[in-house]
Order: C-alpha cells, then structure tokens, then sequence
DNA sequence: TTTATTTATTGCAATATTACTATATAAAAA
DNA sequence: TTTTTATATAGTAATATTGCAATAAATAAA
C-alpha cells in the first residue's frame, strides 16, 4: 500500500490535512510569503522569486491553486495569482478552535 | 532530483512547511482532534480512536513529535501523548499574520 | 521467573512527491 | 505571418510517504 486511507476519516479532517500538506513545503510557502508582500501577483515574477527551475514553480503554484488556497487570472500574456482568503480563513478557523479547546483544557496532562 | 531543496528558503519558510506537513495527514489531524477532546492521552486509546494499524499509528504519532506538536511521557507500561502549545502557537502566529497582512492589502487583484 | 501488555522498530511493497529537461500552448510583439 | 514571451504539460529519475505484518523491547502482572 502507500496511499492515504481517506475513507477512515472526516471531511474536515480531509480538508483540514489537504490544505496544511499544501503549505507543507518551503517553496508553497515563499510563495504564498511573496503574494502577501507584494502586488506583484503575475506568475514570472513568483518564478524569479523562487529558486527553482520555471516548471518546478509551475508544479507548486499548481497545488496551491488545486486545494483553492490561490486563484488565478488570465492578464493578457501573463497569469495573474492571488490568495484566496476564503480558503485560508478555513485553516485560520481551525488553529483558533484549537486555542479555544486547549483554553478549556485546563492542564495538559504531560 | 526528488528531495527537497530546503536551502534555497528561510529557516523561518521551513519550519513552517515542516510543522504544516506534519498536519498534513488526515490520520494526525484526527490524532490532534482526539487529544484536544479527551483526558486519555494513553497511546493505546489514540490506537483504539484510529483505523488504522498499530505500527502505522505509532508511526504518525512519531511525526509528530519529531516536529514538536506532541510529547510523550512514560506512564507506568504505557505512554502519554500530549499536544505542545508553545509549538502549536508557531502555527497560530503565522495565520494570524497572515491575517494582519491580508488586512492591510486593500485589495487582491483577482 | 514467566507471561501478558504496551509501544516501537524493521523491512517491505505500493504510492506520492520533488525537481528537472524538453516540449507544447497561447497570447503579444514585430 | 513570424518571432518572442509567458506559462503549462509530459516524461522521467530520485526520493519520501504510507501502511502493514512480523518482531523487538520494556514494563507490569502473575
């Protein structure tokens, strides 16, 4: 085997883990790093931002577009990539319940 | 090729990437789940929560305590896992910037 | 001490990810 | 129309992840 056993577990424990695999990687997270930091958003300069090779760079914004967390438009020649903070509201959502449960949590026990 | 390049990115970018990646599994998602809801933190009981084989789980559970998110305490014959604060806070931080930075783009341009 | 219980490790097969070169596609510029 | 520019896709090799059965290790109970 060696593929991820979905089937075991909740939608939002799906979505929850695709969404955190897709910032699991230093280069998806430069990205989304540059597109909070600039108005840049056309994909050649993402390219020139990140140091790997035009096609690795398109693989990645590819998966972040895939789970939503980034949305793209077509600018004339170029590509146009943006964050989608709908998306990412659900990951901000999901950390803030956690501080709320572990709050209610009086002690951990270890 | 096939490994990743970590070096071409912050320490900061990848202790991100390391902490979102180890979430990035919806059988950790629901290990995280089940220790923010219960008192038993036993290894056995997180096995019994999970459908899945005992050495996969122990496997998962490894993960995340190699990235922080957990440790374990040695109760008696078993093992207590517990989630970490301090390294979940990690994770919080950075989506709550994210939110301030979102914040002070007036605008996405897609 | 012997046996049972609990958790971790090993070894393996299946699958997924990462990164690249080469190439395709599609719009813009000449 | 031809060429350039921008991005995506295909194909491939290297590496990593997932999941399990079998087994080891370590403590507890008998």
């Amino acid at each position: 085997m060696g593929a991820t056993k979905t089937e075991f577990f909740t939608n939002k424990q799906n979505e929850i883990a695709l969404l955190a695999k897709a910032i699991g990687h230093p280069a998806r997270v430069a990205i989304i790093d540059y597109l909070l930091k600039t108005e840049n958003c056309i994909c050649g300069d993402i390219v020139n931002e990140i140091s790997l090779a035009q096609p690795t760079v398109s693989q990645h914004l590819k998966e972040l577009k895939n789970v939503g967390l980034i949305k793209g438009s077509i600018e004339g020649n170029a590509i146009c990539y943006c964050i989608d903070e709908k998306v990412l509201e659900k990951l901000q959502n999901y950390f803030l319940s956690i501080s709320k449960k572990l709050l209610k949590k009086k002690e951990n026990c270890c």
